[in-house]
RNA sequence: GGGCCUAUAGCUCAGUAGGCUAGAGCGCACCCCUGAUAAGGGUGAGGUCGGUGGUUCGACUCCACCUAGGCCCA
């Protein structure tokens, strides 16, 4: 019978009820969310909603149309997400269009290694066929799997620097930099296949062991200033060119570049000696001094120098030796790379035919000297060995250098070196054409830095310095690959004279062309198709011509981004309000989208960069297949879903690099589903609440529920700083503290007696209900950037009025701030913390299980006696017991909890008097006093009457 | 080797212009509840603030060096 009974009761109380599942089941409940908003056009919906106000550009940089998304992605476009989200939630336009990068080495590699030997018989317009065709595969993965993230843009309109315009942009633009002369061609070393007869990129090039001769080589003395600066050395034979006795040792391993020797290199800050050898017969010293460093010294000549003069590298900048075999200066230069691992410490220099060297030779103005074609052979002009393969020429060389006494010694070495990825051929390092962009022209170096100290805003600080350096110190531009994927560089040469025909009238021409059939007409078209009818070169007056064969840089085509996407569409501006990319893009799209940008339209494209680290695993590391803790994007959404990925982002500090891990996932997954938790509990207590009819005044609210309100306002105005600075982990770090603490915690444990056992209709709850309502349709807009899914999801179950979606709403404002309020609960709280105190010690010691078991006695003095006589009903409910006082007398005996926090006072734990109360639980001295119903209170007995049960 | 950056409890973060026994949430341990239930509540234990020197009456906070890690160069 008791059990009917209670049964009934508890069919009186206003227990939650909501269809809103508890469990998340993202995996599946998350596409749903995505054809709902599909079908709802939820984009063009929250366009229209923005229309017209101010704008908040954030333009995207390309990621590349390479294989899927990885994390470093996810990262990248949640933030740029959550940027756009929170921009537009404050009332922005911020309408955001994503691109992709299509042109490039990469795919075209990817492309030609699959054919393998066939790619010989094809042409480049097939191959660019082909290309197009990988990327555009990729971009439809790659959009699918953004968009599956929650990330919101214009999918249907995307940019592509493949696409005709944009192609047609990129001419356009390399036209701009030719008409101010920012463009022009000069040499550079690149790596070279003779056999394939191509240039090749870094990625093109296997490292494999070769076998090659180790010479050390003699370079005579030419300065005699040498002697006047060191009198150790005066004396010593030096008496005229022919009989010059004093050399600069270096080491090669690649014989066939002395012939194109015009330097030596020394480190500035080491120290090299001049050394004589001493004959072990004699004791006496030959007739030879060399000069080596001084490291290296017992390695080269063994134990038996002699040392006579030290010196440091900058001691003889600028002094002038013999090459070997020519009568040719070869000039002392100095440069950080000389290292003291291997040889002689001074490094030969051939500007044409290495990387360090021609730096060398730009920082000295050295003649950038490769006399070697194509098929790897020495011009005619070269003397001795016009004519010879290089490889064959190597033993011809060392021959010469015994003939002319210049050959120190001869070994045979085996190192790791670079070979033609293709064909296999070892491959050598010869200077070609190529274009560059000029950076000190215009003053293209100069204005990019004040761009970079005074225009743009970087996120963090620290980018200014970073990239500052960078743009200080880089050597022009080198912007022609050759290769076919890309757009080329529309210039001519004239078949006559050989003049070049470089002219941005005749650019612009060729860029409508490529606006109706692409950059691809440059390769399937004829020169007279391509050019505007008549032209004639302005030298010869011939008229024909054939094509420059080079393209582009892919970072000339991502750069100009700003011209074909921002510039002349209405609904964007340039500079973009942001750019937002990965710390690499210092070096990367930063960089030469201000170069470009500042050498075309005097300004950066950008208003303020913001950059975050990389995704790093657990231990900081980086993630790599070798090292096998790579976490992919798609097993995360697989098995705890993109809304946990977005909360992975909001919560890291992506200033640095940022960590990921199982720990780290599970964590996050703990963390969502108390607040979808928190969301459902607080939609669960408004099944009957409609805010239209039933919501309370604010005036006329408990001061409880003003309380949790005051906190709302503050949280909000926390997060929506969190918001406007870019701090995102504040975000989550406040939204998450919020549900845990002052509401699940606190307001929500406290207020169930409220919103169970009083009235549906009573003022109370109705109060509480206008409240909890209040917290969920502000809660729901401010996680709505980050928890996109799961925001929606709740929005859908809120009664009232309402938006078909959280995403075309505002961010609300803070409201309810109530600093009284806020100073009286601070003295409030602490009491009640250490009430929970005494309250855990007599649980401990098995004297109560619930808290409504408990009657508190509370003594205290002074000033807090008082405080809390006044509000002895409001902590009874805050501490959730059945009964309080404040005691005259300090207790003794058992149960009695001496604060350490609040001085004097002392909680007093017995058992509540009175009976349980069957429906509300409380312990009352009225429980049994109705007949009618002897197993309620009097508070119930009241409830049930007024309800009319 | 150079430029820029990071290093606070098991995890993610706070620590304002150097000053009280270094904080929070999660996790963990123990306990309670069973009317948020693959939920909810309470209490508690966790840190020589990467290391070493220095400046200072006093440093997690300033300086130098070192170690580990990251990005970009070489």
């Amino acid at each position: 019978m008791a059990e009917d009974k209670t049964v009934d009761y508890k069919n009186t109380l206003n227990l939650p009820r909501s269809e809103f599942p508890m469990k998340a089941n993202l995996n599946q409940k998350e596409p749903e969310l995505l054809e709902r908003w599909e079908s709802i056009k939820l984009y063009e919906k929250i366009r229209g909603k923005s229309n017209g106000n101010p704008k908040f550009i954030l333009h995207d940089g390309p990621p590349y149309a390479n294989g899927h998304i990885h994390l470093g992605h996810c990262l990248n476009k949640i933030l740029k997400d959550l940027i756009v989200k929170s921009k537009t939630m404050f009332g922005l336009d911020s309408y955001y269009v994503p691109g992709w990068d299509c042109h490039g080495l990469p795919i075209e590699y990817q492309v030609t290694k699959d054919l393998g030997a066939k790619k010989e018989t094809i042409s480049k317009a097939e191959i660019r066929k082909m290309c197009r065709r990988y990327a555009e595969k990729f971009i439809g993965i790659q959009r699918e799997e953004f968009k599956r993230i929650g990330v919101f843009g214009d999918w249907e309109h995307p940019y592509l620097t493949m696409s005709y315009d944009y192609e047609a942009t990129i001419a356009r633009e390399l036209g701009r930099f030719i008409k101010v002369g920012n463009l022009y061609r000069g040499k550079k070393p690149v790596y070279w296949c003779y056999s394939c007869q191509t240039a090749l990129a870094e990625a093109e090039v296997e490292y494999e062991d070769k076998t090659s001769a180790s010479i050390y080589v003699k370079f005579p003395l030419i300065s005699e200033e040498f002697f006047s600066k060191f009198p150790a050395l005066s004396g010593k034979p030096v008496v005229s060119k022919a009989t010059l006795k004093v050399f600069a040792l270096i080491w090669t391993t690649t014989p066939w570049t002395l012939p194109a020797n015009l330097a030596l290199a020394f480190h500035p800050d080491f120290v090299y000696v001049a050394a004589e050898i001493l004959l072990p017969s004699s004791g006496q010293a030959n007739e030879e001094v060399y000069i080596l460093a001084e490291g290296l010294l017992e390695a080269v000549l063994g134990k038996d120098a002699k040392v006579i003069q030290k010196f440091r590298g900058k001691d003889i900048d600028g002094l002038k030796f013999k090459h070997p075999f020519y009568e040719r200066e070869s000039i002392v230069t100095l440069g950080d790379f000389v290292t003291l691992d291997t040889g002689t410490g001074i490094v030969h220099i051939a500007p044409g035919h290495g990387q360090e060297d021609y730096e060398i030779g730009i920082k000295y103005d050295l003649d950038i000297y490769a006399p070697v074609d194509e098929r790897g052979r020495f011009t005619k002009s070269v003397e001795f060995f016009g004519g010879m393969f290089v490889y064959d020429a190597n033993k011809k060389i060392i021959e010469k250098l015994k003939e002319v006494g210049n050959l120190l010694r001869e070994e045979k070495i085996t190192h790791s070196y670079p070979h033609c990825w293709r064909c296999k051929s070892p491959i050598i390092f010869r200077a070609t054409p190529q274009w560059f962009i000029s950076m000190e022209k215009n003053n293209l170096r100069s204005k990019a830095l004040r761009e970079i100290t005074e225009r743009v805003r970087w996120i963090p600080e620290w980018g200014r310095e970073r990239i500052y350096n960078m743009i200080e110190n880089r050597p022009d531009w080198c912007v022609s690959r050759q290769r076919a994927w890309g757009v080329p560089i529309v210039v001519f040469y004239c078949d006559s004279c050989d003049h070049t025909l470089m002219n941005p009238d005749i650019v612009n021409y060729v860029a409508q062309v490529f606006e109706k059939h692409g950059a691809d007409a440059w390769f399937t078209l004829e020169t007279n198709e391509l050019l505007p009818s008549s032209t004639k070169c302005p030298k010869c007056g011939h008229e024909n011509f054939r094509k420059e064969t080079d393209i582009l840089d892919v970072w000339f085509d991502s750069g100009v981004s700003y011209a074909s996407v921002l510039e002349g569409n209405a609904k964007l501006s340039m500079p973009a309000d942001m750019y937002l990319e990965g710390s690499d893009q210092h070096r990367g799209w930063f960089h030469s989208s201000l170069l470009s940008c500042v050498g075309t339209r005097g300004i950066a494209p950008y208003k303020s960069a913001l950059t975050h680290g990389f995704v790093v695993d657990k231990e900081g590391e980086k993630m790599s297949k070798s090292k096998g803790n790579v976490i992919v994007p798609s097993d995360i959404i697989k098995k705890y879903g993109a809304e946990v990925l977005r909360l992975w982002v909001v919560a890291e500090d992506y200033r640095s690099d940022i960590r990921i891990s199982t720990e780290i996932l599970e964590r996050l997954t703990e963390s969502y589903r108390k607040i979808r938790n928190t969301f459902r509990y607080l939609l669960g207590n408004l099944y009957d609440f409609d805010p239209i009819r039933d919501a309370v005044d604010y005036e006329k609210l408990e001061e409880f529920d003003k309380w949790i309100l005051h906190r709302l306002g503050i949280l909000s105005s926390k997060i929506l700083k969190g918001y406007e600075d870019y701090e995102f982990h504040i975000v989550y770090y406040e939204l998450q503290r919020f549900c845990i603490v002052d509401l699940s915690a606190i307001y929500l444990d406290i207020q169930k007696d409220v919103l169970y056992t009083f009235p549906p209709n009573s003022k109370k709850r109705r109060s509480a209900q206008t409240v909890i309502y209040t917290i969920l349709n502000c809660l729901t807009k401010l996680s709505a950037p980050v928890l996109s899914f799961t925001a929606d999801e709740v929005w859908k179950y809120m009664p009232g009025e309402k938006t078909e979606s959280v995403h075309l709403t505002n961010f609300p404002e803070p409201e309810f701030i109530n600093d009284k309020l806020e100073e009286k609960w601070n003295r409030i709280l602490p009491i009640r913390d250490e009430i929970l105190k005494a309250l855990e010690r007599a649980r401990k010691d098995k004297f109560i299980g619930s808290s409504l078991e408990a009657g508190i006695g509370i003594y205290a003095e002074g000033e807090i006696k008082s405080f809390i006589q006044v509000n002895l009903d409001l902590l009874k409910t805050l501490a959730i017991v059945s009964h309080l006082e404040v005691v005259s007398e300090s207790p003794k005996g058992n149960n009695i909890f001496e604060s350490a926090d609040i001085p004097g006072l002392i909680v007093e734990v017995q058992k509540a008097p009175g009976e349980k109360c069957e429906r509300c639980w409380t312990y009352r001295t009225t429980v049994g006093s109705d007949p009618d119903y002897p197993t309620l209170c009097d508070r119930c007995i009241g409830h049930l009457r007024e309800m009319g049960v």
